[in-house]
DNA sequence: ATCTTTGTTAACCAAATGGTTAAACCGTAT
DNA sequence: ATACGGTTTAACCATTTGGTTAACAAAGAT
């Protein structure tokens, strides 16, 4: 492993724990047990580090999101895969999406930044199917974009919400896990059960 | 307005905005309007300041789940009730459910305090609630912690990954806040529907 | 009137923090 | 061997930041 990638491990690492804000360097740079000046020859400063991370987070979790959403299957079967897919790779890395939502929220004109970015998620082509499958009658009417919220909101909350979650519920890890994995198929079931005619 | 009042809503708004660790005591001084030796003189230090703001933020989230959780209300009743004041509530403060979710994340020794905290959302009487109507034949037999996690996730997601969500599928403020009262009702029903009979 | 308590401020301080610099290290081509 | 390029570090620096102090003002209490 070069030096630039054991930066950048360690870098994710405390961002992804305590945010931008609450990152310091010197904490990165004893992670990845090197000097600080190393951060600084490698990465140039804080923000582009950050921005090295945050992008490669945010890249790992959008193109996902496209080829399901783009493939052929039906809605259900997006659906279907949608979830079973991004639950499995959420686990395996779990602060991601609370990472991802903080950052943004925090910094809003970083937002605006991904917007043109080429691999954002793209939802027009899924809105325009289910329009379709509704006037097809295989789905009851509803507005799209509710329905892709319910979708995400279903599936991204509760690792956004971890500790939250795990504190309200009083259930463990492992306990937690063990529900994620249920969820992989009974979200899908459950909004498909809800929208079907 | 007190000064130490003043303080309060200033550190709220700064706290809310950026998180513990992004906040500038100078900067609440600033929102007040007053000199930051105030900021000790009233509150001691910036953990003191920011736990004051963090309990009232919870303290208005917590009890109102409570109260309708605890009533004497049909299952579906509640889900309706909850989903539709809940995001009234929302709406009026949006930051809250970003802020709570993030520093929970970012500080999980302070979420173990509140565990105790006689306010805090206590689910176990709308778990035996739905696993009574479960076996009444009311509801489909489904584990009743993911029925919750289904309900707060619907309704909390939205608000606590605004930046994104809005960023995604490209909607304005206005376009947004309208979704969110569509789904004071729509959620419930959807709910409802997927888990009836 | 003056003493005391409470509220408020400007100036200050020590520690933390992001960032820089100049020197040392090290493999390699000459 | 040595000169040279990229790599790595210890020491340093300027600024920011949370927090303190001592003086000042205001309002009751005696």
């Amino acid at each position: 492993m070069t030096t630039e990638e054991k930066i950048f491990n360690s870098a994710r690492i405390i961002f992804q724990k305590k945010g931008f804000a609450g990152a310091r360097m010197q904490e990165i740079a004893d992670e990845a047990g090197i000097n600080k000046a190393m951060l600084h020859y490698c990465f140039k400063n804080k923000q582009l580090l950050f921005e090295a991370v945050f992008m490669n987070a945010f890249g790992q979790l959008a193109p996902q999101i496209n080829d399901i959403f783009s493939s052929n299957d039906s809605v259900f079967d997006k659906i279907r895969k949608f979830t079973h897919s991004y639950i499995s790779f959420v686990i395996q890395n779990p602060y991601l999406p609370q990472f991802v939502i903080q950052e943004m929220n925090n910094n809003p004109a970083f937002v605006m930044s991904f917007l043109k970015n080429e691999n954002r998620p793209n939802p027009t082509l899924l809105v325009s199917q289910i329009e379709k499958e509704i006037a097809d009658g295989i789905i009851k009417p509803i507005n799209p974009k509710q329905l892709l919220m319910n979708i995400i909101s279903l599936t991204v909350f509760p690792f956004a919400a971890q500790m939250m979650v795990k504190g309200m519920l009083q259930i463990s890890d492992a306990a937690f896990n063990q529900m994620m994995e249920e969820r992989k198929t009974s979200i899908a079931e459950q909004i498909i059960n809800s929208i079907k005619r």
